[in-house]
Parts: C-alpha cells; structure tokens; sequence
DNA sequence: GGCCAGTTCAAACGTCTGTTTGACTTTGCG
DNA sequence: CGCAAAGTCAAACAGACGTTTGAACTGGCC
C-alpha cells in the first residue's frame, strides 16, 4: 500500500488520503511552518506517526500535497484552453482574469489548491521551484501570450512581462492584502457579484495600461 | 532607564537601542513567529533576558518596534507631502509610485520599516489594527485623493478604492512575489535604473486604466 | 490455527522556543 | 564609603514541535 494506486475514484477513505486532503487545508491556511502534524492528524482522525509512516516526515507530505495538487488541478484542466485559442485577445484576457479571481476566492471548492500556491509565492519553501515549474511558468507563459498579442508584433519580452506583471498584480492585491483590505474597507467582500465586478474593473484597467503601454512602444520605436 | 527618553539623537548604545534595531532586522526578514530572540538578542550583542526585561516580552518588543519604526518615518515625512500639493495629478501620482517603490526596494537604507508594514499586510499580528490606523490609512488616504482627481468629479468611492488597488497591487506584485520573480524572470533585477523604469510603466499604466475608467463611469452616468 | 507484512497506537525522545530565576556587576546618590 | 536601584548574565524552566519506538492490531495466505 505504499505506492497506493487509487487512481482516480475512490471515498478516499483510507488514512493515506484523508492526511493529503488534511494537509492541504491546515498547510494552506497556516503555512508550511505554522501547521503541525498534530492538528493535521487530529482533521485527519489519524495517529501522529501516521505521517511518518505513510510519507516519511513533514517535508515529504508537504511535497506530495502539492503533487496531489497538480494532479488534481491538471486533471480537470488538462491542456492548456480547450477551445478558447481562436477567441480575440481582449476575451481571452478576461477569462484569464475572471478564471484567475475566481481560483483563488472560491470559497465552496477546496480552494487551497491556489492558495498554496499563492502562499509560495510570498513564503517560499523548499518545494517553490518545481512548482513554479510545474505550474505557474506555464500559466505565466499563458497570460504572456496573450499580452503579447494585445501588444502587437514587436513587443520587447520585458514590456510584455512588465504588463502582464501588472495584470496579475492587480488581482493579487485582493489575495495577498486581505487582511489589510477587511480592515480598510470592510463593505468590500468577495460574493461572486463583487468578484465578477473586480475582475471587469481590472480587465478594462489592464486593458486600457496594455495599449497605452503599446502606444508608447510604437512612439519609441518610430524615434529610434 | 524604563521609561528611556532618548529623545533623537544619540549614537544608539544603549542596549534597548540596539534591541529595537537589530529587532526591526530580524523580524522584517523573518517575521514575527519565525524570528527569534536569541538571534535578535545575538545581533545586539545583549542577553536573552534583556528582552524581558526591556520590553516585558517578545509581543510586547514587536508592538514596540513598530512604534519605533512609526516614529522614524513621521520625523522624516511630518505632514503629508509638504509641496507637492499644487503640482498636477498625474504628477502626484508619478511621484506617488516612485516614492513607494523606492521605499520598497531601497538597499542601503533601512528598508525593514516599509518591509515591516507590508509583512504586517499578508501575514497580519496582534498589531495590524494598530498599524493601520497610523500609517497605512493616511496613506491609502493620500493615494485616493490622487485616484479621485484623475477620475474626476462624481467618481464612486468603490471606483475610487478599485483603481488605487490597481496602482498598488501592480507596486506590492514585485516585493510580494519576488522569490518567485527571481525564479521566473532571473534576468530582472532592482537596480535603481530598474526600478525607475518599473515605476515609469506602472504609472503609464495606471494612468490609462485610471482614464479609461473615468470613461466607463461617465458612460454608464450618462445611460441613467 | 500459525505466520507475517501492513498498519495503528500511546508513549517517549530530543530539540527549539519564550520565559523565568537568582546571583552578579554596575550605576547613582546620600 | 554604603547601599539600594538598575542592569547584566548563565543557567534552568515549561511548553510545543517533529520524530522515533516498540507493542498491539489487522487481514490475507499457507
């Protein structure tokens, strides 16, 4: 039971499971540190050595949570856009938005599959770089493509990173600055209309800095 | 020497000085729960019980520090940008965002007082609430003064508080997320040249998102 | 039943944390 | 000086943490 198959259908009953999805909350709401094995079983109704047992240790579960993660995630996302290739940049610029937001604010789904990576971001831990390669670099190369087309032929790599920097930017803001945010605006909450409202607030936004920055591409270019 | 003076200037020797500086080091780098006193204390050159006694307490030397850090800072900037009053908007706002990023990114420096705050903002302590009211309020105050003259008269205070978001979620997207910018883009650094550029964009970007919906808002004005 | 690998469990271990203790030295003042 | 307050110091304390241990239990197979 060691290399346990349960593939893809299952209760997830057994002590294996039940510690990964465990793990996966306490880790994303208190990080890597701040979460104990102890509360991590106590959720999982599973002794301490448990974890030992079945991952080796802390950093092992946390490794393999993140794995459990991606495969999670990629199973139901499994290339990249199905269908919206052939979309306009602009609407693939909102769904990207709107995807984005609504990944990380879900509140019914088990949203710490984004939160964990968000928290890695800004805490990283030992496992931050393969699961920038595994997951963020090719979301990142995603949103690059569509920057880049927004931006025309041309566009240096830098430009096209400083603007989809400042898209992602802006929906990270709601994430990262929560705590900071409820206390200085405490009306603002995150309902699925709020967040439909932020998210085209930041798509016109983007949109408009996008081709301001494009126009100021084209004008030091026609100079040189 | 409990309720030490220490008015504003001094060489900073006594051993409460050095705790509250080499404190601000350590817990802006590690922040509050990952620092710990013993390094604190290592780096002042004082004993472990000199926290106790000093301060009464690790909580207690935090709140503390953060005074402290708040103290510097208003000696510095006393009123709220004594000339800058008269100049246009885009231009406040320009200055606005080089002003933080400079804070933000600045080496020499020490950058522990901004780092602090925005530590405080993802990973909030007792001291958030605290913190707040005295230095982040003022300035979300300031920065939407700015946002509301661009947007013009009649702008929402929603609107008004989505925009300046943009502006700062585009600046905290490249301290928040630096371990993985390093990783993503290693090429960027934080050059003063650098910054100055990012700063640069970010304003052009604002600014065309910020017209952009000030266009919005008096489309939807009109249709009503 | 007898056996053994897989699994669970309570208890303990070693380490790191913030805090306290009690003796020691220094300082300020009559 | 004399002496009390202020300050320093090494050592120990109590708690939480991740990990290990060794016994107990489970299920399938001979």
């Amino acid at each position: 039971m060691l290399e346990s198959p349960v593939p893809t259908s299952c209760t997830a009953d057994s002590t294996r499971q039940r510690l990964l999805e465990a793990a996966g909350e306490v880790f994303a709401e208190k990080g890597f540190r701040e979460a104990t094995i102890r509360e991590i079983c106590k959720r999982a109704d599973a002794n301490i050595a448990a974890i030992n047992y079945h991952f080796g240790g802390k950093e092992r579960l946390y490794s393999d949570v993140l794995r459990y993660v991606d495969d999670a995630v990629h199973e139901r996302h499994p290339a990249t856009s199905p269908d919206a290739a052939q979309l306009p940049a602009q609407k693939r610029l909102e769904f990207f938005i709107v995807h984005f937001m609504h990944k990380v604010f879900d509140s019914d789904r088990p949203a710490w599959h984004q939160r964990l990576m968000t928290r890695e971001m800004v805490e990283p831990t030992f496992a931050l770089d393969e699961l920038i390669d595994r997951n963020i670099k090719p979301r990142s190369l995603i949103l690059q493509g569509i920057v880049r087309e927004l931006l025309g032929p041309g566009a240096t790599d830098t430009r096209v990173q400083r603007c989809a920097a400042s898209v992602v930017g802006q929906c990270l803001f709601y994430w990262h600055c929560r705590p900071m945010i409820a206390r200085l605006m405490p009306h603002l909450g995150y309902s699925p209309e709020n967040l439909a409202s932020i998210a085209a607030h930041i798509t016109n936004f983007a949109l408009a800095g996008i081709t301001a920055s494009r126009a100021i591409a084209a004008e030091s270019g026609a100079r040189s």
